[in-house]
DNA sequence: TCATCGCATTGAACTTCGTCGATGCGAGGA
DNA sequence: TCCTCGCATCGACGAAGTTCAATGCGATGA
């Protein structure tokens, strides 16, 4: 039987019965984290990349943002789960969190989505 | 041949080549209006709801806002496409937005769920 | 060891958001 | 017509988010 996943370790689909505030809570972080222009860049250029991780050096050009602003950014995303960071010697790269992005479908998924998921 | 939806009139999914600036920041407003822990209530009551709608005073309890902070979120969700607003007399309804919640698991969809999708 | 490079963090300025009292307005009803 | 009720809007305030120069820190190389 099919199973809605959590995501990111949490966090049950919008169309549920009873959202409890703990859960309305981590949607706001979850949706929060996604509510930038810049960030929602980076998760593009990350699932374009597919495997390959990106250092924060070569996302300042396309975003038009200084280096400090990029590591708020990443810091965030990776902070709310969406992200993983590796470290290669001083360079920082990043990448996509396992089927992050599937995750979150499943997340705001309506009641019909979830009548074929179960 | 499936075909991702377009969400409330715009908005291509994350993962697609090359977002454009545009595209970015109608994902930002989307998302922007998700991250909101009363406004995922809302939503969660409304879809719980199904076809029914809510008027703005059975908001208010649920919700422990006063009647102006609701009025505020629910044109917020109606600006962004999610909800539709009906007069009744002196009541205002509202309900979710026709496959509101299914355009936008498409917009979040993963190089995977493209694949399975098309 | 010392200089350099890449990145994270701090601190401060600025902008945006969330909340609610007060107010306005249209719809009923007396 | 006047009063009341439900909702939207305004105005103001505090809270939170975004940006970047300055700084700190570990890694690399001379």
């Amino acid at each position: 039987m099919a199973r809605v996943l959590p995501l990111v370790a949490c966090c049950k689909p919008i169309a549920r019965p009873t959202l409890s505030d703990a859960q309305a809570v981590e949607l706001e972080t979850l949706f929060k984290a996604l509510a930038d222009r810049h960030r929602v860049k980076i998760l593009n250029l990350l699932a374009r990349a597919g495997d390959e991780a990106i250092c924060v050096c070569d996302f300042t050009e396309p975003l038009g943002l200084k280096q400090p602003t990029v590591s708020y950014h990443l810091k965030l995303l990776t902070d709310t789960g969406l992200l993983e960071r590796e470290k290669r010697g001083s360079f920082a790269y990043y990448r996509l969190a396992g089927g992050a992005l599937d995750r979150l479908g499943a997340v705001v998924a309506s009641p019909a989505t979830l009548a074929r998921a179960v």
